[in-house]
DNA sequence: CTGGGGTTAATCAAGTTTGACTAATTGACT
DNA sequence: AGTCAATTAGTCAAACTTGATTAACCCCAG
């Protein structure tokens, strides 16, 4: 059920994404682009994960770099990547697989709900389905396993290891229900319905969301 | 805020503690009560992990290394490891820092969570009581911030990035009011309050929770 | 016309994580 | 006595992540 063998960080969905959405871009651009989302408070989407994710996969042939272009705007010469077509499969499976496997990482379905709209809204609709019923089944296999035969005060403490898992379980799935709700209820605009919402910074755009200090308290 | 700097991941706290309740343990023993406590299911402690987080540890001055004892059981020869002042001084920093923070790695509450007992119930209510004020603080911080002066729907589904974010956060401090209560209710032994709770594997006894099959579905 | 500060763009070393692999010993079955 | 599987214990290369640093280029105050 796992789509993807590795690590299955957000990077790459982010990174794949990002230079889908420009077409062609460079390092530096993705890197703002995912400024732009956030990306870098609550995923790994930091300057060096993002050009090693960018050399990984121009390597494995999910895109294709453009030896170097001189910069237009001051800095050292760039390079560009296009997305393959390998490369746009691979986007495809792992935006499907994060949007329904429950991995209970946040930062995979997040950057799975920036890039939704790629899809139809059928099919978007199905996949949380979908993940509702693995987080239940999850849950499930979860309680059972860990209830000891005598009653689950055995466990003592570790017991709330467990109850926090199912919490959280819960009300993931709860709250891919809202979401479902919303986007069968006619929210936001998927593939194929006309204008996309546009979720890039062109050339030369500033960025409202700019790094620097945090300013969301210390989480990461 | 943040209390350890670097990669805030569950292991070394995970190696430190089961270090300490052994007395003395070797990496084999660590990795066993790490699964008997379901670790392998939601935290990073994979036998890479452990071995190295423990020389690590070791060269830091938070371990004592005794080379080589010939293994009483076979396999090759084990190294066994202590804990030192040091190491217990780092382990009490992590273990308040992880129940207290918030940085929504679900791996490192858990991890928290079964060694709160090694606190006093006091010291881990006050604890707790400041994860919650983390919590309403990181929500406000973040809703402020990524509120468009134009209202949210200028934003478009890229919203429901932050909506899912600040929905794990509310769920989150509810479930950790709950916690408190159970814990003010009197639940659980503390330190300092008696037969403390048994959570790890005397030599010999067999682990109920075994590793082998996935179980519990695809999640990590 | 120069040199310090900012921006653009990328690299690097050090550390961490991973899954697969090695290796030693026991025990059970021929 | 031999060997095969399971258990015990640990290693390793490859990949990934991180924070700091480098490097090219622009702007403009002095």
């Amino acid at each position: 059920m796992r789509f993807y063998a590795g690590p299955m960080s957000a990077i790459r969905l982010l990174v794949l994404g990002a230079v889908r959405q420009h077409g062609r871009a460079h390092g530096y651009q993705v890197r703002n682009d995912l400024e732009y989302w956030g990306a870098h408070e609550w995923s790994n989407a930091k300057p060096g994960s993002i050009y090693h994710a960018l050399k990984q996969m121009a390597k494995q042939g999910l895109l294709h770099a453009h030896e170097i272009a001189p910069s237009t705007a001051g800095g050292p010469p760039r390079t560009e990547y296009e997305i393959t077509e390998k490369g746009t499969e691979e986007f495809l499976t792992l935006l499907r697989g994060s949007l329904t496997a429950y991995d209970q990482r946040p930062d995979v379905l997040s950057a799975a709900l920036g890039f939704m709209v790629d899809l139809d809204r059928e099919e978007v609709l199905e996949l949380l389905e979908e993940r509702v019923l693995a987080i239940e089944e999850w849950r499930k296999a979860v309680t059972e396993y860990y209830t000891p035969e005598d009653g689950p005060e055995q466990l003592g403490h570790i017991g709330e290891i467990m109850n926090f898992w199912v919490h959280s379980a819960d009300t993931g799935a709860e709250w891919t229900r809202g979401l479902i709700e919303r986007i069968r209820g006619g929210a936001y605009t998927f593939a194929g319905e006309g204008e996309p919402f546009v979720g890039v910074l062109a050339e030369g755009q500033e960025n409202p969301y700019a790094t620097g200090e945090r300013h969301a308290g210390d989480a990461r």
